[in-house]
DNA sequence: AGACTAAATTTGCGCGCGCAAATTTTTTAT
DNA sequence: ATAAAAAATTTGCGCGCGCAAATTTAGTCT
């Protein structure tokens, strides 16, 4: 029996083909440094850094590379590392395809900077959040990108990582945690969409959740009442029910409800966010209210993020989008700054990137 | 200088904690076997397997950790094991929330299961798959669950890949690679759809895209003549163009295109996939072109899969829905198998679910 | 060309744990 | 109670590589 020895299941035919291939496999740093006619410790050198070795050694290497297949062992490398590549990011929920977006871009930049992103999603659940900063713990990465659930977040949790390892928020702040935040600037969002709204018809009623888990929702919130104040309206705040991350559903909901009591105070909503107004939109259509700004229709809807299914929503969204790029490169950026700084900044910096209107058929 | 050093920034403040914790911090192993009065293998015999020690060790030691907070290093652990507890999860586009919804259900499962479940998205790009899978071998990971990018991937290279490491197949299908596979059954999903939408009115044209990534949709298609050519009806197929994964963009466009040309010969179309459906719907609406089965309606639209937006489509989406827990639990289940079996199973199995209809507005 | 500096390379040790074989302890059967 | 079997525990070695200090080589300036 050859329990787990999965790896020797072919040798016999592998073996038959060397004498073609014409040489062996090599098993670690050390063979392969034979091969290469170099001491190990060279080869090492030259695999934390390539251009830490003169060009000529440089090129024998890469040659031996590509000849015998060789990479170093990740848990042999990691394992007595001061320092390891490792890069951890954790988004509250992955399943919204505005996350999945940022992780993508966010892992892409880390991979060609040399280093091993590695996801993960809280799927909205405080106590998978606390187990991911653990298991991230036992990783040692050299810093970590964190978009934390918000309000659901165990702060003292949160910290105490923070306080171990190198930390960098993004997308949600949690005041003072973290060596830094880059997130968006809620302000540009709401007072642009506020904004156009009431230069181009009613000022808008704005549309939350109760008790938003993102903290983005609360600085939204009172973005819009600061605004209205400016522009000389009455505020007029709606929340409806719903926890946890369904955010299309309690939309939805909440629109059936508000629509059907028909207690809008005007023709116009601002929904704190895209998920929100799919949800809000879909209860428009089956209610038979006709959104947009043509004749005929009874009602304005816009929102915040530029979520990538706000394009296809019914009738399309208009939103003040996400500078996305920005967002994840400069996330990344001050993450590399974060590292090449050992891990601690002098002061904790917060960068905020302003929305883009995205004008649409809603509103 | 201190590069590097951030584990120890506040070492000093810790160490006048100490006092009050009544214990140091513990190392390695060996200096946690110590404090438990314990020899370090014993221990380790613990982390490999709880029940593998007697109950009153299996208390002591669990007391420790506690006390403690010990936890052996990751790295360490794989290093020099024969089979590690990794679990390689790819999945081809996880801002799909198709796949970020079965992503999560498998990580919850393999965590459970006492694994560690590494999550990877090809993004649909053929590069990053083999990369992913040559980053995965160097996780030396007891099992790999992929579901492939489909057509365009690159065949020899996983096949190279599944020829090292157990893997099983899921969602997409590739003939003869990987030790099983686990996905639905289109043939199911299209026969309800198409039973359904002929009994209750015009037979479907089937809607897609010329080149469609992902295998699945061949059989959807081929499913679609046969039932169609079964139940005495003409097929009808359209293709349209567009490559990549933005599905919704491609429906979208290909509607606009198929229904200003007015070339539909049924007033009933099923889309491939809901995300195809999705970007149709848009462009029926956009069109003034009500869709539906109520009165006033001149289309009507279903599709396949249950996306997680298909309930918030204008109209909702009636379409043959995965049963994703079946696919997650199922892939999960015979990828344990595959592990207790060494790694190799004596023929390759291919598991199927059925389709459940979930009947909406828009058909 | 010689001396000095900087870069490249080598020697040697240790990381934290898995694993097999040897030993001890506990359980089971008589 | 005693022997045999089974389970639990211990001893000792090796994994593949990082890292610091020592050594060699290459580059620079006068």
């Amino acid at each position: 029996m050859k329990t787990g020895k999965y790896l020797e299941f072919s040798a016999p035919r592998r073996r038959s083909q060397w004498s073609k291939m014409a040489h062996k496999k090599i098993k670690n740093m050390e063979e392969f440094a034979a091969v290469s006619g170099l001491s190990r410790p060279t080869v090492s050198k030259y695999f934390n850094d390539p251009d830490s070795v003169r060009a000529t050694t440089r090129e024998r290497i890469e040659t031996a590379i590509e000849k015998y297949n060789y990479s170093p062992n990740i848990f042999a490398i990691n394992q007595n590392r001061k320092l390891t590549k490792n890069i951890g990011i954790v988004v509250p929920y992955l399943a919204d395809p505005f996350y999945a977006e940022i992780a993508r871009k966010i892992e892409k930049r880390c991979v060609e900077a040399g280093f091993w992103p590695m996801l993960f999603s809280s799927y909205g659940d405080q106590q998978l959040e606390n187990d991911i900063l653990d298991s991230l713990r036992g990783l040692r990465p050299a810093a970590v990108l964190l978009a934390p659930l918000g309000r659901t977040s165990d702060r003292a949790a949160i910290e105490k990582f923070t306080r171990d390892v190198p930390t960098v928020l993004f997308d949600s702040n949690i005041e003072g945690i973290g060596q830094a935040f880059v997130g968006s600037d809620n302000f540009s969002f709401v007072s642009q969409t506020v904004e156009y709204l009431t230069r181009s018809g009613e000022p808008p009623s704005f549309f939350e959740m109760r008790t938003p888990a993102n903290p983005n929702a609360n600085k939204r919130r009172l973005a819009y009442i600061a605004i209205m104040e400016r522009l000389g309206f009455e505020p007029n705040v709606i929340k409806v029910e719903g926890e946890g991350w369904a955010f299309e559903e309690i939309g939805r909901n909440g629109a059936f409800k508000i629509l059907q009591e028909r207690t809008l105070p005007t023709d116009t909503v601002l929904c704190s966010n895209d998920r929100l107004a799919i949800g809000f939109l879909s209860a428009c259509y089956e209610l038979g209210i006709r959104v947009g700004r043509d004749e005929g229709c009874s009602l304005r809807v816009a929102s915040n993020d530029d979520h990538p299914y706000s394009k296809f929503t019914c009738p399309s969204l208009t939103t003040a989008a996400h500078d996305y790029d920005s967002v994840a490169n400069g996330s990344v950026e001050t993450l590399f700054e974060l590292i090449e700084s050992g891990g601690r900044f002098s002061k904790r910096t917060e960068t905020l990137y302003a929305a883009r209107l995205v004008l649409r058929a809603s509103a």
